[in-house]
RNA sequence: GGGGGUGUAGCUCAGUCGGUAGAGCAACGGCCUUUUAAGCCGUGGGUCCUGGGUUCGAGUCCCAGCACCCUCACCA
């Protein structure tokens, strides 16, 4: 056995329980095929894995120089040269005239090789020695077939890199959802809107910087590691730092830093912070996310509404399909402005009560079900908005002033000591902002933080007092507004993705095995010994 | 954590009443210079998710477990 023949089995074996491997022929003698033909390209002294090449063109610019010259059937557009490169998904051989379709990121193309207008060894290569998922780079000449099909042929066939696995039925794609994440690259290839859903994801992500940077602010970067966590009401993932020897929590929201950037004289800033959130996992939530915040000098929360409008619709400028969207079933039109309702009309508009009435409140949660006895005021009030109104926000709406207790780090209304200055974005019936005109009283801030940690029972991964930032606003910081965008969500929404998972390129996902969980265990162990 | 669903060839999927494990694509050998989910001839490929049980006999029925999906709850 050759020693390449040897590593490849072995490698095969990386990816599946070795009783697999052993028993389980078919996929082993289809890996086995593509190693001969790999060492039989070798033969014919061409690398496998190809080279450097160079100006290549992307296939959607060929396709779309092609539409425009008006070729004919059958004839060739003399002088047209072409070179494209990708993935061969489509192989017809039909003796000495091979037709095969080539993907790359943006587009498929056809290449016709003809064995007379080729060199003996790329026609040998061509018509034995390519499988589905190999990828080649071509220079020929554009042209169409009689039937009209667009067509580069081949003067050149380069091989560019040999796949030793084979790829995902042609027609259906690969459509298992749980190996479409656990092998994400397989998805990618194999799937084009999949790619496309991530390509928008960027371009949603590089609008919305653009648009912040517009409007002058910044962009930073501050701890995914602290020592304190804070600015979010959720369980961190716990770790540990062996020389320092500490204890460290990835961070559930980049809040706390961020304004400590306002005290010292950063006036517009903002992060596409990832942040951790030990809790569960469904179609909304992912343990590791991306969370935008930003925070404006002397600004309020007004400012953060306007913001975000600013960003919604830069965002759908740049990805094209309009203000009017589906999502699911569901139309929603994101042109701007969009409503301001105050929590309190749309508790009476939809629940018929009122915040200040705690009695009727109550009964509405009890005729709801909810087990209402021991829970606060609060905490009731915002069961009942949560039941009845929120469900009920399809259309981008903003709600503002909630009940103070929900908002430690907000800003009172000052005529209203039970109103904080928030607002909500709510679309589809969840949420998919969170802004505040921001406390910046030390005093208060240092209150609010004690009444949190008293109202909940404490375990081991409780946050403590964060001194240093009551410090910092002691140092001044200056009024402000401040808004958090989940922008997985706004990403599924602006691309009518139902899952988080369709937004989020490797969602967490359960080893499938014992063995593979057991490999990951000794790999960590390992680590933590040396 | 509760409820429901799915798991069969590399991929997409059939599998009737419990009676020899199937198709298409992919792969392998051969033919073919205009294919369009190309076609023709031939071949190989299975831990029917795992482990028990019932049965003469289990992909199929029962029990337990695992992974994933949906949903509710928890968490904000």
């Amino acid at each position: 056995m050759s020693a390449i023949r040897q590593c490849f089995r072995s490698l095969a074996g990386v990816h599946a329980t070795e009783r697999t491997v052993l028993k389980n022929m078919s996929i082993q003698q289809q890996v086995e095929d593509r190693i001969t033909k790999l060492e039989r390209i070798r033969e014919l002294g061409i690398d496998p894995y190809g080279q450097r090449f160079e100006n290549v063109e992307a296939i959607a610019e060929v396709r779309r120089d092609g539409e425009a010259r008006n070729i004919e059937p059958g004839q060739h557009a003399e002088g047209v040269r072409v070179r494209v490169a990708g993935r061969l998904v489509l192989y017809r051989p039909t003796g000495k005239l091979i037709f095969m379709q080539l993907r790359d990121s943006g587009g498929v193309i056809q290449v016709g090789v003809s064995k007379s207008a080729v060199t003996e060894q790329e026609f040998t290569l061509a018509a034995k020695l390519l499988n589905l998922g190999d990828m080649i780079g071509v220079d020929g000449v554009l042209g169409r077939t009689k039937t009209g099909e667009l067509t580069v042929w081949a003067d050149a066939v380069t091989m560019l890199c040999k796949a030793v696995q084979p790829p995902p039925e042609k027609w259906h794609g690969l459509k298992d959802i749980d190996l479409r994440y656990r092998r994400r690259y397989v998805d990618l290839f194999s799937n084009p809107a999949v790619q496309e859903t991530f390509k928008q994801r960027s371009a949603i992500i590089d609008s919305i910087r653009r648009c912040l940077v517009d409007h002058r602010f910044f962009e930073v970067e501050t701890p995914v590691l602290q020592p304190i966590y804070g600015g979010a009401a959720a369980r961190p993932f716990v770790t540990h730092h062996n020389t320092l020897d500490m204890k460290l929590f990835l961070r559930i929201s980049p809040e706390l830093y961020l304004k400590r950037l306002l005290v010292g004289g950063m006036e517009r800033v903002f992060e596409f912070s990832r942040v951790f959130r030990n809790e569960g996992i469904d179609t909304s939530h992912n343990p590791e996310f991306t969370l935008l915040e930003l925070y404006q000098a002397y600004g309020d929360y007004n400012d953060m509404m306007d913001i975000t409008e600013a960003m919604v619709s830069s965002a759908i400028e740049r990805i094209g399909g309009g203000y009017k969207r589906p999502f699911g079933d569901l139309m929603i039109d994101y042109t701007p402005p969009w409503p301001r309702r105050y929590y309190a009309d749309l508790l009476e508009e939809y629940a018929g009560v009122k915040p200040g009435d705690i009695a009727s409140v109550r009964a509405k949660a009890a005729e709801l079900g909810i087990d209402q006895s021991k829970l606060a005021d609060v905490i009731v009030i915002n069961e009942v908005f949560e039941a009845l109104v929120e469900p009920k926000l399809i259309q981008p709406t903003f709600v503002l002033d909630y009940p103070a207790p929900l908002c430690p780090l907000t800003r009172r209304k000052s005529d209203d000591p039970d109103i904080a200055l928030r607002f909500e974005a709510f679309v589809a019936g969840t949420e998919v902002g969170n802004a505040y005109t921001e406390l910046n009283d030390p005093r208060i801030q240092q209150e609010n933080f004690q009444q949190q940690l008293a109202g909940e029972k404490r375990d081991e991964t409780m946050a403590v007092m964060d001194e240093d930032f009551v410090r910092a606003l002691e140092y001044g910081m200056p009024p402000a507004g401040g808004l958090g965008i989940g922008v997985d969500r706004l990403v599924m929404l602006l691309t009518d993705s139902p899952s988080i998972r369709d937004v989020i390129l490797f969602p967490l996902q359960r080893p499938l095995s014992p063995a593979e969980a057991e490999a990951q265990d000794n790999e960590l162990d390992n680590e933590e010994s040396v």
